[in-house]
DNA sequence: TTGATATGCAGGCATTTACCTGCATATTGG
DNA sequence: CCAATATGCAGGTAAATGCCTGCATATCAA
């Protein structure tokens, strides 16, 4: 997975409604996705590809359609391998913070 | 917690460098961070700047310095209203995939 | 006080990004 | 076949981004 493309494609807003889409009904063609995106079919399409590019999402050709499916896969890799290490630590965490005002006011 | 604010933030490769020296070592100072960070000290206050204005660091004014200090809340508010809702789902929007690449084969 | 140190602030510039328009290609149904 | 439909591809542009330089301000230590 690539860290990198990941956090970028999750960073626009539009690329996360789309995830929210598909979330909701999997499997939409690219058509079905514009109908409620107020923007152009071809920035739909770009945004689609960066999220394909970073492996968020899968596509599968029938016909004329595409069909556009989440891949979880690289969600659940970010929050294992980026999120849960600062959640760990999360309570010492906000200790020295607490330690550090505290010394600073006295 | 702004969302897209965090998301922009966790975009920049050089801004989870940050994250992640502050982790390995909370508290330090922006001379601290600039050190190891292969980039002008004003580029790295940018930096500093968008990761508190999202929440993601808090900062300690102590004399003449400046102390960095990891804030893990919103980076858990992220998984827990972003990313959970996706792992939920993980398994059945495999099976959809399943389902859908099967049907086109047949 | 004064020189050294730590950070703040403003503006410039090259790249990337997000949107667009225009046109090309591929598939379906009659 | 042919018209309608669904998508692909190639630029063009305005705004955002990331890095820089130059200078200002604030604090410490001798």
């Amino acid at each position: 997975m690539d860290d990198d493309k990941v956090f970028k494609a999750l960073a626009d807003p539009t690329r996360r409604e789309l995830l929210d889409r598909l979330y909701a009904r999997n499997g939409q063609t690219l058509g079905q996705l514009c109908e409620t995106m107020d923007m152009k079919r071809q920035s739909v399409t770009q945004h689609l590809g960066l999220l394909e590019d970073a492996n968020l999402i899968s596509t599968v050709r029938r016909g004329r359609e595409k069909l556009h499916y989440i891949n979880p896969v690289p969600v659940y890799e970010v929050y294992e391998r980026w999120v849960r290490k600062f959640e760990e630590g999360r309570l010492s965490l906000l200790y020295d913070l607490k330690q550090e005002l505290e010394r600073k006011q006295t």
